[in-house]
DNA sequence: TGGCCCTTAATGGTTTTACAAATGATCGTA
DNA sequence: TACGATCATTTGTAAAACCATTAAGGGCCA
């Protein structure tokens, strides 16, 4: 099953300090460890672990790095409000995906796409290469190939969305690829419980893609949008369908 | 001077793993080390920047967590490709800004905030509460009390931006304060070179704001937008005067 | 000669111990 | 009671030793 591969982005999940990192951000932001209240010293909690205190160390550094903790010597290391957390680090994403559907967040991360993949492919439309446009036309060319619904099918929507991103020519939108991922993820974790869904997806990333193979960018961006606003109409069938049972 | 003042987000420049992870990120960024090439062995890097080698781990920590390098045994440390730089983290965005003024990089960065805000101003015209209305008022208010161009003045305006993107009812949205902070900042180092600017801002700022409390949600996006627009046509031409010199 | 496998060595990964520095809490004194 | 010194706890830093991984080179075999 696609979205279960290991996709923590900036770390290994190999190396020990990686997976205890991810453990316990994932525990934060689960909400096992409140905003406010401080973790047990590193002493206990490397024992009540089972590592070192240098490989739990090494995690609270990449957590601190986030946003989300905030150590002190004899206050001890403190989560932080969820405020200050980098909500759009590749990571602290992946872990708001693991913990499943909340509602709040499943909204915010659709509107966010909506405002920011609209935009990009108008920006596509006026500034992309040739280049850029093969490389659209040719995930496009794929997915046309793939079934439906297939992990293949999945991969290749996602690179459609992701080149989009890059044509862009802009570096803040290019890296934000994960952000579709993750939206992506969360429909699919939704949509097992139904069929059907995205049938009709693929003449509207055409669509899009012919607006911006035309450097027509209003139409670029109308396209896009409305692309996204079917598939988040998808994704609260689903969560409505997963909140009736 | 404001903008000098510390303000590394997540990890306090008081440790040394955060100065040495300042100092490296800041390399990184400047193009020291280029993507792609290895780093000196961790031995010889930590002799180099008389540091133990536990702090230099802790500082390569917090910059693999941000996409910037990643580590294998037998090869070393590389620093990896800008693309999967984690761009928007409020350190990265600190670092981008203090190795000074890429045109590039501005122009996303400032591309990046004419998406975000207008979009933010529309929800939070559909979605502010009284309270957040008051908030957005009262630094309205502290901005019309200072001096134009003085630190507070500065800091109330980045206040108002910040309350406008909490207000929006979306989290990620909310989180983005930095991406607007790091553009004022560029900006106020490009403006020392030139007078008079932003003069006229407060009336921009204030028909925003009534847009919001009129939950005027298209004019509020618009008044964002024209308020947006202005703003960086000041930096370009502070960044072109700079240019000719 | 070519390709495969094994050995080797370099490098990051992990643990442990020891000590330093910061700071919240406590106790004592004016 | 208020203030200040002291204490104790917790994180911060250093150093040394060993483990695990893996790129690279050499040797073996077909």
């Amino acid at each position: 099953m696609l979205g279960t591969h290991n996709n923590s982005r900036t770390f290994s999940r190999r190396s020990l300090h990686g997976q205890v990192a991810h453990e316990i951000g994932l525990r934060i932001v689960r909400g096992d460890y409140q905003p406010g209240i401080v973790l047990p010293s590193e002493e206990r909690f490397c024992t009540e672990l089972e590592v070192s205190r240098t490989a739990l160390r090494e995690a609270f550094k990449v957590l601190s790095s986030k946003g989300m903790l905030e150590a002190r010597p004899k206050r001890g290391t403190i989560v932080k409000p969820r405020e200050s957390w980098n909500m759009l680090d590749p990571d602290v994403m992946n872990w708001s995906s693991l913990v499943g559907p909340k509602r709040d967040y499943i909204r915010s991360l659709n509107e966010f796409r909506s405002i920011i993949e609209p935009m990009a492919a108008q920006l596509a439309a006026e500034r992309a290469t040739d280049e850029q446009l093969e490389g659209i036309e040719a995930a496009l060319e794929k997915m046309k190939g793939a079934q439906t619904g297939t992990p293949e099918s999945i991969q290749y929507d996602l690179q459609f969305h992701q080149l989009i991103l890059h044509a862009s020519g802009n570096e803040l939108l290019a890296t934000l690829g994960y952000v579709i991922e993750s939206a992506v993820e969360q429909s699919i974790r939704l949509a097992h419980t139904r069929r059907g869904v995205r049938e009709d997806s693929l003449p509207l990333h055409e669509s899009v893609y012919l607006a911006i193979k035309a450097h027509n960018s209003s139409e670029a961006r109308a396209a896009m949008e409305y692309l996204i606003k079917k598939a988040i109409v998808d994704i609260q069938i689903s969560l409505d369908q997963l909140r009736k049972t």
